[in-house]
DNA sequence: ATAACCAATCTTGTATACAAGATTTTCTTG
DNA sequence: CAAGAAAATCTTGTATACAAGATTGGTTAT
């Protein structure tokens, strides 16, 4: 991998754990120093950054980690819930048996996590392995990196909640659900659940109050 | 509007129109003194241009205009058409008057253009601004910006399908269709229409053939 | 003490020289 | 004449000096 990509992936990690807090000045001169590299391919990086709405660039002013924003939240979220459940539907009627085994096997990684305390991180990484699976064996894996693109807030806002709730039990019965409505072909009751799944209470007053600091205004 | 957003407006343009065929190269220094401006903030246009699939960069070698992946075209249709189905669901419960006013009109002016010789161009925009409207009017406007930013191939070979077949009055009575089923609250009946209406013959192998030399291998 | 102004010092934006890889052309050699 | 190697000339990639706007701090005048 070439050392730009591996400088936007180490900045994207970062802020994606909050590691880099919405609102953090990511000056130019500093991560050129920090990484050993001159300003000018550093500025390619800090570019597709703030397109992929990581940051947002102040011109003469700075690049600064952008807060999270739940009206982009709720807009990806109806993206998927809408898109998803054409999926499983397109799914229900083509699921070969080496698809099942193979979420089935995401599962089993997904239940091991939780027995052994909760490792959100890992937990995470196999939600969006589940998920991607489903997009992938429908022939769609064009359309999750798409959405990929433009995941900044929500990824972040999922992080956060799911510190906040603990509820990491609840969403892998949901994920076994999902699978079992499939192999059954029960379509009608696909839509209510997938999007139960990934909307969750994006408007929850309690979580705006808990993490303001993070969000923008 | 800065000078970089307008050299990046022209070549965009200029892409989509198919004045820059695919494939045509575009020169750093070349386009620096066309615009007459350093590279520098000529590669910064071109390297958002990459990003939105508009071109391609070989390292050392150069940027080319990218030649129309059918691919994309194909999964943003199906992108498009999941997602409008449900935006028409949901406005047939929310449509306020003032909304089926300006759809009326889009749709009147279409008809003026329609009646005064084939201008591809005024009809191509008002489709745009019709199903852009549906987006806002039902508060997914968020969601048709995300989608325009990977709309480079459907575009390109939208224009290229409308002017090999000319069957602009066909579309117009569709996006007639769809308005009247939205006001009389005939959901059922919009999915299919929708699906018709965007997915069109994507894999006629007549198209390309007659186009082969635009598109990607 | 306070307010206004100016200067020093941040920030990113631009121009340009040079580096390094890819291609094309030319020249040499069989 | 043909083939291959070498050199010249393309391309983009990187480093850096300088430009110009924004902020901050201090100084001065009231």
């Amino acid at each position: 991998m070439s050392i730009k990509a591996e400088i936007m992936n180490t900045l994207k990690h970062e802020i994606l754990t909050l590691a880099l807090k919405p609102g953090t000045i990511l000056s130019e001169t500093a991560l050129s120093e920090r990484f050993q590299i001159s300003r000018t391919p550093l500025r390619d990086v800090l570019k597709q950054l703030a397109l992929e709405s990581y940051t947002d660039i102040y011109p003469k002013k700075g690049n600064i980690v952008s807060y999270i924003d739940l009206e982009s939240v709720e807009q990806i979220t109806y993206l998927r819930s809408t898109l998803e459940k054409e999926i499983l539907k397109d799914l229900s009627s083509q699921l070969l048996l080496t698809g099942v085994h193979e979420l089935k096997e995401i599962l089993e990684r997904q239940k091991e996590v939780i027995g052994k305390g909760n490792d959100i991180d890992s937990f995470l990484n196999l939600d969006d392995a589940f998920h991607r699976a489903l997009y992938r064996l429908a022939g769609r894996e064009f359309l999750w990196n798409l959405i990929q693109q433009s995941n900044v807030h929500y990824l972040r806002y999922r992080r956060l909640h799911m510190l906040k709730t603990e509820k990491l039990e609840g969403i892998w019965k949901e994920h076994q659900s999902l699978l079992e409505l499939m192999v059954h072909k029960d379509t009608e009751q696909i839509g209510p659940l997938i999007y139960h799944h990934l909307r969750e209470d994006i408007h929850s007053l309690d979580f705006q109050e808990n993490f303001s600091e993070y969000l923008k205004k």
